[in-house]
DNA sequence: GATTAAGTCAACCCGTTGGATGAAAACCGT
DNA sequence: ACGGTTTTCATCCAACGGGTTGACTTAATC
C-alpha cells in the first residue's frame, strides 16, 4: 500500500499545502471584509479551523499572510484579461470580480495605499486595448486612453467601493450576484452610448 | 475690561470650541488617511497638538469622535448640492471632494460599512436630476437614473477609490488640483459623448 | 480676593493582539 | 518497530491601545 505519491489525499491528518491553502483562503476573507487593521488573526485561525500558531509557521505572522495575498492575486488577474475580448464582456467580468474576497481585498489595498494592488502588465494591455478600440472608432477619440479605462473601472467597481451608497441609492444589496448581472448590463448600455450607437 | 463677550478670542489659554475644532480636524486627517480601525488616538492628539484624553472628555471617546464626523459630514454634503447645476459641474466638484479628508473619510466608510456614509436626501435629489436630464434628452433614457448616478460618482471617485491603480495607469500622483481638474475634464467630455452630441 | 466650575494634562490601568515557546502528534525512511 | 523530521497545538508573554483617575490650571462669579 505504498501511497506516498496519493495526491493530496483528502483524509490526511497532516497536510501543509491544504492548511496553506486554508488559512490564504480564511484571510482573504477576513481582510476583504474589515481590511487589514480590523482583522484579527485569531478570526482567521477560527475560520481556517486550525491553530493560529501555524499563521506565524507558514507565513511568518500576519503581515507575512497579507504580502502573500497581496503577490498571489497578481497572477490571477491576469487570467481576467483573457485576451481582446469585446469591451462590454471585460466590464461584466470585472463587475463579477467585485463580489469576491479578492476583489474586496483589492479595494482595500487601494485605499490604504500599502501594496501596488494591480499588475502593471495587465493594466499597460488593458490601455493597450482602450487605444484599439478607439482608433475603431468603438470609443470616443478624444479621451485619454488611460482615464477612460481609470473611470470605466472605477464605475465597475462601484458596487464594491461605493457599496454602502449603492445600498442607499438601489435599496437592494449591492453583493449580490442578480445585482452584478443588472449593473453589468445597465454598463454595457452606457458604454454603447458612448460609441455613438444608440 | 470686561470682555466676556469677545467672540473666540484667538489668544485664549483655553478655549473648549477651539479645542474641539482642532480634534474634529486631525481626527479626519488622521481616519482619512488610514482609516478608523488603523488610527491611533495618540496620532489624533499628537495632531491637535492637546491631550489624548480630551477625546475621551469632548466625544466620549475615540468611536464617538468618528460618529461626530459622520454626521458632521452630511450637513457639507448638502450644501456640495448646489440645487441644478450642470452635470459637468456636479461632478467636477465631486471630484474635487475626492481631494478632501472628508471626501477619504467618506471612502472608507463605504467599504467598512459601519456608518450611512451619504445623505439620504441628497442621492434622493441627485437621481431626480438624472431622470430630468433624460427628459431633456441630455442622457440616455434607456438607462436606470440610479445605477446611472452609482456609475458616473464611482467614476468620479476613482483618483480616491482606486488612487493606486490610478497612480499605476498614469504614472502621476491622483491626489493633486492638477490631476483632479484633468481627471474633471476628462469626466465631462464623457457625459457630453452620452448625450450623443460629439 | 475667594469660591466654584470648566478645561487640560500626566500617569496609570487593563483588556487585547500578535507573536514566541516548547511539547505532542503524525509522517517518513529505514 | 524506531528514531528523526515535519506539522500541529495549548499556553504563555510583551507590547500596544484606548480609556480612566485624579490632580493642576485657567476662567467666571460673588
Amino acid at each position: 500500500m505504498d501511497q506516498r505519491r496519493s495526491p493530496t489525499a483528502s483524509e490526511r491528518k497532516r497536510d501543509p499545502e491544504r492548511t496553506r491553502a486554508l488559512l490564504l483562503e480564511a484571510a482573504a476573507a477576513e481582510f476583504g471584509a474589515k481590511g487589514y487593521a480590523a482583522t484579527r488573526t485569531t478570526d482567521i485561525a477560527a475560520r481556517a479551523g486550525v491553530n493560529k500558531q501555524l499563521i506565524s509557521y507558514y507565513f511568518g505572522g500576519k503581515e507575512g499572510l497579507y504580502k502573500e495575498l497581496a503577490t498571489s492575486w497578481h497572477s490571477s488577474a491576469a487570467e481576467m484579461a483573457h485576451e481582446d475580448q469585446p469591451l462590454d464582456v471585460v466590464l461584466s467580468s470585472f463587475v463579477a470580480t467585485t463580489l469576491t474576497d479578492h476583489g474586496r481585498l483589492w479595494a482595500w489595498s487601494n485605499l490604504a495605499g500599502d501594496s501596488p494592488p494591480t499588475d502593471e502588465a495587465f493594466l499597460r494591455g488593458q490601455v493597450d486595448q482602450m487605444r484599439e478600440r478607439q482608433a475603431k472608432g468603438e470609443l470616443p477619440a478624444d479621451l485619454d486612453p488611460g482615464l477612460l479605462l481609470l473611470a470605466l473601472m472605477a464605475a465597475a467597481a462601484a458596487p464594491l467601493t461605493l457599496r454602502q451608497t449603492a445600498s442607499q441609492i438601489t435599496g437592494e444589496d449591492p453583493a449580490t450576484p442578480e445585482f452584478a448581472e443588472k449593473y453589468a448590463a445597465q454598463l454595457a448600455l452606457l458604454v454603447r452610448h458612448l460609441s455613438g450607437r444608440s
